[in-house]
DNA sequence: CATGAATGAGCTTTCATTCAT
DNA sequence: CATGAATGAAAGCTCATTCAT
């Protein structure tokens, strides 16, 4: 008994299975140590030399876990953007069935979620201009798909009589535009306020903004903004 | 007595002068290029020499009226600011004494220097990560001044008890950012939006916001979007 | 027992040993190629480009040997003086007991290392000035390190009554100046002269000038220079 | 009677002697600003655009009175060798009948004339390289015919008997070599020497070697060194 | 005579990518 | 799978030289 016929004993898919794991945890340890270098250096430039150092693995092998820099760059942006897409619909789906609720615990989860992960939103305004317009599509089309949720609620909040009847696009969008203010505008903000802070503030305006105002007081606890 | 004997009596002067024109000419025409160069091919980096190019001169040129790449970068954003910085206030002043006419028309105002700027004004965001801390700060204090116009008008705004209590900072400070949003959206919101549709919009949301409810028919006229 | 198997006992070991091997072999190497692009064209700059090419390599692959220029510029300079270091000690103790033998050993030694970095040797009196305050410095105290060994020998000769109680440390550096002068004045020197007739007509000179009167006959074997 | 005339009137050789007046001052002018500039860097380039600052003047000037960058530096260069052919020869001349002396008073002056161009004299090691090899070796014939005075005042020495029969061109060309040392190792002698006691210091070794034993108490003048 | 704006080749340095091991 | 030495194109910047004024 050998090893080389114990390993082909047990079938393709299996072995398939726990190279795909391996490829997986690759591609997560070597976007995180990507992500690293973008916020450590700061203003500078992400090299494929300093990703490799700060991964601890060896400049060729990124090369066999993405095709080039532009790829590691695409999946930073991208990796933000799917967290996006997989929690905010999540928080929206567990505030229930109150439409305003829904809204608030929209925007609620997308800024949290660019809170943590502040410095690879950045990264999506300072990088992506550099991708090629293939992959800015593809980024593009991530992003408006992840404003969908946030208009859905905002729609369903306007049919059901709660909301003014606002531009529901813009509304929409201006939530995602305040959200990623947080990460962009750390500087002005982070001095007085906390995430929790921003969120009810920004909240308190915005609903303020859209609310029927024969609902305003239904919803009152949105209207004023938590003490930071 | 005709103009050219006045222009020539104050002697050695008039050499300084045309060269002083000179100069700034040629810085206007070599920011004006790196803008163009900066939008230009979307993904590309602006390189001195893709500068030169673009401005019909040599790379050595550019070195006489900057004294490095930097220097160009903090030049192009700086313009905006200033720009910004000249004309919201004279906006505000213009539109008379009312504080709800003073913040709309800043915000106005904002809104189409970005969107006249609105290359140079991405760049902002792109580009500032690659200055030095201290040009960074530079810009920094120019957009924290640049906000106070807007700031000052909605403290008048709620102390004359047109708007309802809001936080006046964070107010503000959204304006700007939505301002900005023109530009660094514009794939998002310029298909369906022009400018005016876009501020009038953007104003109906954030006075609707603001103004205390018992004011909302006196600015009626704001809080209905234009139709693009 | 064979060698094979004792390099290989080490385990991991020999694997850094002989990256290190490589490590030293390419630094030598392309030392090699800047002092000969150093002597070679006679009016060129050291160029990396031009190293690069001498050596057979890529610019970029200086890069991952020296940290810049100045520390290949500072490298050549520093191993002249390292190999005086290294010799000049060695030939005075292998000089015997005597004092002026050991001052002529020394002198001696000296000669032949800057004899045989001639190019080098000239290099530090041409390059130095393009260095940082600080790698000048390294190597002005390397440089004033090397007098020490022939000042000492001088000093033994002045206490044992055989010198004549001369400046000794004017001495001493003189012997260093007319050693540099074989290189730095090569085109002067060298029709005329080997580098075995130089050294010992300077010797004869400089030991004529030192020795006290009474032991002129004892070291007559140094005051007439041989026949070139 | 207009201008015009009044110039052509003199003649064509006042007019052309007042040029070259113009014409010297002028190469002098910036000769000096070159040195300055030089010395000033320290380690870094001459570049024709720091002379024209230095000297008050525009590049461009500088063209008219030096075909290049090379003339200018070659010029430098051959300045200091003229004042040592100028003042070396007049010294020893003035130093009267004494072959000893005059040996004596070509060294120390020699030293006064490397000492007042200290800067300049460094430059001649580390730029001359630079230059052409015509241009090189003009410099060379030049300083070959500059020790010449010395030689012959040495020969002189060994032919009137005053002087053992040493090995003459050694002897000259070592006197250069150290008046250069004051220049080249300023950094070494300069913190224990004046020019007078290195000039006493070096002519007391140098005069110790050369002297025939049954001069030196005759010129024991020159065997003790002056103290500092 | 004198100016200095303009040029562009050439410099040092970085870094995405490849490939022999 | 993994390494890291090696490549070379391209970046920012300098400066000798020219020439219209």
């Amino acid at each position: 008994m050998n090893t080389d016929s114990l390993t082909q004993v047990s079938g393709a898919e299996p072995v398939e299975a726990a190279r795909d794991a391996r490829t997986r945890a690759r591609r997560r340890q070597l976007l995180a140590a990507a992500v690293k270098v973008l916020q450590g250096k700061g203003s500078e430039q992400m090299s494929m030399q300093s990703v490799a150092q700060e991964a601890g693995v060896s400049v060729g092998l990124i090369y066999r876990y993405f095709a080039s820099k532009e790829e590691v760059l695409r999946s930073v942006i991208v990796g933000v953007l799917e967290d996006i897409e997989a929690r905010v619909p999540a928080a929206i789906l567990a505030a229930g069935a109150d439409p305003v609720d829904r809204v608030a615990a929209g925007f609620d989860a997308y800024c949290r979620v660019i809170a943590e992960n502040s410095e690879a939103a950045v990264i999506t305004y300072r990088e992506s201009s550099r991708l090629s317009a293939e992959n800015r599509k593809v980024i593009k089309d991530l992003e408006m798909a992840s404003v969908k949720p946030l208009s859905q609620a905002t729609q369903d909040a306007v049919d059901a009589g709660l909301f003014a009847p606002v531009d529901v696009d813009l509304f929409a969008y201006n939530l995602v535009l305040l959200a990623h203010g947080w990460a962009l505008k750390s500087w002005y903000f982070q001095p007085q306020h906390t995430v929790d802070s921003y969120i009810s503030g920004q909240l308190a305006l915005v609903l303020s903004a859209a609310l029927a105002p024969e609902h305003h007081t239904e919803y009152s606890r949105y209207l004023t903004a938590k003490e930071d």
